[in-house]
RNA sequence: GGAGGCUUCGCCUAGUCUGGUCUAUGGCGCCGCACUGCUAAUGCGGUUUCGGGGUAACCCCCUGAUCGAGGGUUCAAAUCCCUCAGCCUCCGCCA
């Protein structure tokens, strides 16, 4: 076999942002399907059916008419609940909603009344200051035509008003600061249809492909490890011997696997109108503290200290800090991203758990989808990141469900978050291999990214979602598509990146 | 790492030497109105962003901040001083 040049796309989009709005006039887009339909049939007779995981023949859902449907049925088109902590007169009007939300995500509703009172000072001390320096600057401007005592008397005045000015101006900048310290704690606010609870309260909201049955097959599946080790793909002993647990490296086929699955996400992403990016792994604090991630998640983030630096978690982080302190034309939205990076988590306070293997790892590379939208907007917009979701996973023919992550579960930024869970057969159980949150106007608020609609500027939506976490996406297809005798079938989205081949073979030792 | 130049309300730009008359100039673009068979052209007006107050609310009115960021001098800072950041040019090092 020969080693595996992926045929590159035939063209990027001149205009990307031109083309997120039209995927279907997209001609990269056209170019890529066909490569994809010109990939090998995969039918591999030896095999069991595959009919038997995506039963209706139409291994890949109809993308376009299950989002419409979708859509239709949620009455979720062009409506915006009203969201998104942070705009102080929102929560003055209605603080009981963001009580109820922190309520509900089980955090400290007292931050609330805290916010209010600092913002109270905030406002108090605002109008002082206002007032002394209004005068100070009118007495200021008779100065220079002033003459002799009037002169001096004036002198006299403004001076003691230069120091009442100053000390109004740093008890206003002190109120600010405190109120701003206070509001960043306060996570968005949660949508009102998701289920309330803990880890394990989430809702299933659909049930996609089913598992194999290995006992009906006759033989016990082998676990992604010992499968990844016979394919001479993977190599934990040398990644904790280099850089300790949690670390590992792909090598041979795997790294090619990983290749493959990159080309094929990004292909899926720039033919749906997403702008392809490679981003930096290496961001500012006000990156990362923009994006939600230093509040709870922050004893999962890497810094450098000599530098002040975060390495990035994801690069929904760069992403959204690409148009931070921008105001984007509304006609511009949605912009639409696919980005291919690194991704660093610590994984402190996960000690113990998922320890075989890469299903947990410290260093992972990622597609990720990253959506700026209208905030009427976000709601449908969310959901079409999940299609892109679903079309992505079921393409590599894994079975998995999609849950309705409950209120304890969200992560700070989030409103609303879907994940998309794939069976892993050696665990008995579905696992998270993609994740989709919409943080409505929250990041937006913390980046100041706002959008010009008219006459009016206002926040935007921002909206994330995996489409292809590497590690864990290898694990679901090793366990999913092995065969008894260790080798792995390649689902046919994948070929073309992989020189045609339809199965991984195990190496000889 | 070293030296120099630059950063003004979408874009370009005047202003900085010599602090107050800067409520930041002009052009382009954009929006509105007028005129005109249509288009174009022209004329007039508007056009940074954010906070606070007035208002039931909008329009609007009053007010403060905002000239890369922060600090300082001063009655008063786009303007003077200091620190930092970013961009450009050159030098050194380097994949």
């Amino acid at each position: 076999m020969r080693p595996t040049p992926a045929q590159p796309p035939a063209q990027l989009p001149r205009e990307c942002a031109q083309s997120a709005r039209r995927p279907e006039a997209d001609e990269a887009g056209r170019a890529l399907a066909e490569i994809r339909k010109s990939g090998k049939p995969e039918n591999r007779k030896s095999e069991k059916p595959r009919e038997q995981y995506f039963p209706g023949g139409s291994k890949t859902p109809n993308s376009d008419k299950a989002l419409q449907k979708d859509i239709e049925s949620s009455g979720v088109r062009g409506h915006r609940y009203p969201g998104g902590v942070i705009d102080l007169r929102q929560l003055r009007e209605d603080p009981d909603r963001a009580r109820a939300s922190q309520r509900a995500r089980g955090e400290d509703v007292d931050l609330v009344d805290a916010v209010l009172s600092a913002d109270e000072r905030r406002r108090s001390s605002s109008v002082r200051f206002d007032e002394l320096r209004s005068e100070q600057k009118q007495l200021g401007k008779l100065i220079p035509k002033a003459e002799g005592e009037e002169k001096a008397e004036l002198l006299r005045r403004t001076g003691e008003l230069s120091s009442a000015v100053k000390a109004a101006d740093a008890e206003k900048d002190e109120a600010a600061a405190e109120t701003q310290q206070l509001l960043r704690q306060l996570s968005n606010l949660v949508h009102p249809d998701v289920p309330v609870g803990g880890e394990e309260d989430f809702t299933v909201r659909e049930t996609i492909g089913t598992p194999r049955d290995f006992a009906a097959e006759g033989f016990e599946p082998k676990d992604h490890l010992e499968l990844g080790q016979k394919l001479g793909a993977i190599d934990v002993e040398r990644g904790a011997k280099v850089s300790g647990s949690r670390f590992y490296f792909l090598t041979g086929i795997g790294a090619l696997l990983e290749l493959a699955l990159v080309n094929a996400a990004i292909a899926q992403a720039t033919e749906a109108g997403f702008t392809p990016m490679l981003t930096p792994a290496l961001v500012k604090p006000q990156a990362m503290e923009g994006t939600g991630f230093l509040g709870q998640a922050a004893q999962d983030v890497y810094h450098l200290d000599k530098d002040d630096m975060y390495l990035v978690g994801t690069s929904e982080v760069p992403l959204a800090g690409y148009h931070m302190d921008e105001i984007i034309e509304a006609d511009r939205l949605p912009l639409r991203y696919a980005a291919f990076s690194p991704c660093f988590r610590r994984e402190a306070g996960s000690y113990g758990k998922d320890t075989r293997g890469i299903f947990r790892v410290h260093q992972f590379d990622k597609v990720e989808m990253f959506s700026y939208v209208a905030p009427e907007d976000s709601q449908e917009e969310h959901r079409r990141l999940l299609q892109w979701e679903k079309q992505w996973l079921s393409s590599l023919e894994l079975p998995f469900q999609v849950i309705d992550v409950a209120t304890g579960d969200l992560g700070s930024s989030a409103a609303r978050k879907f994940d998309c869970e794939a069976w892993i057969p050696t665990q008995g159980k579905y696992r998270e291999l993609t994740s989709t949150s919409d943080c409505t106007e929250f990041q937006s608020r913390r980046l100041s990214i706002r959008m010009r609609d008219g006459k009016n500027v206002k926040p935007l939506a921002t909206l994330n979602g995996t489409l292809c976490a590497v590690p864990r996406t290898i694990v679901a297809l090793l366990e999913n598509h092995q065969q008894e005798d260790g080798s792995v079938w390649v689902p046919p989205v994948l070929r073309p990146y992989l020189g045609g081949r339809e199965a991984l073979e195990p190496v000889a030792k």
